[in-house]
DNA sequence: TTATAATTTCAAAATATATTGAAAGTTTTG
DNA sequence: CAAAACTTTCAATATATTTTGAAATTATAA
């Protein structure tokens, strides 16, 4: 495989896998572009590697910087806005488990708990609660690990969990 | 709220969460119907229920199994079949780490792998390496926590990552 | 200030995904 | 075996999401 060829067989494989994370192919390409980049890119630069539209690139590129992804970068004689990715994979990933987090968790957790006060007195509601206690446990866990990985500011952190569970 | 009103908010709930994370709403909802009844259901009660077409039912049931999130449940005297959902909620979790371990994770570590292996001698195949090396241990990161999921057959196993992560 | 360059917005078009419902298939019963 | 009861399949339809591209907006330079 050339190294051109890699590139392409990454940018396909990161926008496959991120549709099946609801994050859009072109997003998700984007963001592997810009990631394999060793030089901030323009618009016009990424529009032609991935032959997208401007506007696509546009709001893309916008979400990407929302999500704490990409940064504006700024050329000293240039107009034009260039962007680079944050380098950091284990940051890429504190930014995403925290966005997921807040978007995804944080807002079962508090249904949930709504859910668990309802009076347990039929079979029908009896079942209903346990279900409740069940998935608060669970989606608190999920809870937990996510928020492992935000506050993870050392990698001790992260090589004691790895040794927890070899 | 009422116990009918909090049974629609949960299905709802469950239903909306689920299309974000690349699974359809009417399988969502259709398991969360599951959970929460205590008796078998049958097709037609699933399709009442939540309003759905015979064939959406039928795929959807198919697909819940084939993830092993609920069972057929034959009733004596009963042509029709009956659904049941798994009720242990860990082993509902359990399910869906393998299964989502194997859809997702497994095929990126095996791309992954390959593309470390590109010779780093340019800048930009440089780049291209360290950034692949970084995923790679981000990805490693996610199977080892799927992984601890899928295992964690006991209550300890559990607790001590809950203890670790406090 | 005006012209120029670059960026953003958003309605329309394209694409992808989910759902329906009727026909075909299967299993059970008499 | 044939009829009835039930389940599955899949082409057509409906819905949701993504992408385009041209117009509007904003920022910079002359």
């Amino acid at each position: 495989m050339t190294f051109e060829e890699a590139k392409d067989r990454f940018i396909h494989t990161w926008g496959t896998l991120a549709t099946q994370w609801g994050i859009n192919r072109s997003m998700a390409q984007l963001h592997a572009v810009l990631l394999i980049s060793p030089e901030p890119m323009s618009t016009e630069d990424v529009m032609e590697q991935l032959q997208i539209s401007r506007g696509n690139a546009s709001m893309n590129l916008r979400d990407l910087m929302d999500w704490g992804l990409i940064y504006k970068q700024l050329k000293v004689g240039e107009r034009r806005e260039f962007f680079i990715a944050e380098k950091d994979i284990w940051k890429v990933a504190r930014q995403v488990a925290k966005e997921r987090r807040r978007r995804e968790i944080t807002p079962v957790v508090d249904v949930l708990n709504e859910l668990k006060a309802i009076p347990a007195d039929t079979p029908e509601s009896q079942e209903f609660h346990r279900v409740m206690e069940g998935l608060s446990n669970v989606v608190g866990f999920a809870d937990n690990t996510l928020n492992a990985v935000i506050e993870a500011e050392e990698n001790w952190l992260m090589s004691q969990f790895l040794k927890v569970f070899r």
